[in-house]
DNA sequence: TCACACCGATTACGGCTGTAGTCAATAGCG
DNA sequence: CGCTATTGACTACAGCCGTAATCGGTGTGA
């Protein structure tokens, strides 16, 4: 079962569900440059992956084509559920009403969420 | 500037968001019993977090009292924007999308929400 | 007064993380 | 055919984390 996956790996991650197959090399490309990581860390990030079946390879001559095996969607799913139960019981009113004394929402915001709730509803 | 708090300093906190000042065995105690802490282990979490400047203490006779510095809202907010940024390009639209996506609203969660939206553009 | 209990401080230690260097095999270049 | 560039594997290493034992000071009950 997919181990926890950390916060350098995620940026792997997320080159990966972007596009792949792709070689390490290929990804090592598409990181993000904020994070100046050399073609080295890149591939070590790669190996733990791996390790933490996170993410597959097969051979391309010689080398690897790497793909995930986790969903975006189901990574996406855990941490917020974690990040829910940790701050807020579990329940995401609270976090909503957490933004909204925050001022964090804007108009738009709060109509496209409404939008989202009348569909629920429908 | 407050460092990141782990994990299990986080439960620290929690207890002493619930209720301060208090002893470093009083927080013991009142820490979930699911930890199974040692009380050197929550001593050894409250030092960390006095040198994280989280929390401060003042002495008390022979012992010290431990409170919060950091508010347990601003701790909320900071986890909440990082992984709505992270995951969710910094909007939390999407994040409410994705939880009805999965169903994990019910409809009393629905009107809640609702309800405090119609609130916010009151 | 003296062994003890209690407290905070210091030290420990294995595992994970971030970041990368080195090694061994090999596929081409010249 | 030998040298070099590439590629994955292995190794490194400091810092944080979770979890705790131990040390040193001291007020206290016997």
């Amino acid at each position: 079962m997919a181990e926890r996956i950390s916060d350098a790996e995620h940026a792997v991650m997320e080159v990966l569900w972007e596009e792949s197959p792709l070689t390490a090399q290929d990804v090592a490309e598409r990181v993000p440059a904020e994070r100046g990581w050399s073609a080295n860390t890149v591939k070590t990030l790669l190996g733990r992956l791996l390790a933490k079946n996170a993410i597959a390879h097969e051979e391309e001559g010689r080398r690897y084509l790497y793909r995930p095996l986790v969903e975006r969607e189901d990574y996406v799913a855990g941490e917020s559920q974690r990040l829910i139960d940790r701050l807020f019981g579990g329940k995401l009113t609270p976090l909503v009403a957490h933004l909204a004394d925050r001022d964090q929402l804007t108009a738009q915001d709060i109509a496209e969420i409404e939008a989202i709730l009348k569909e629920l509803k429908a």
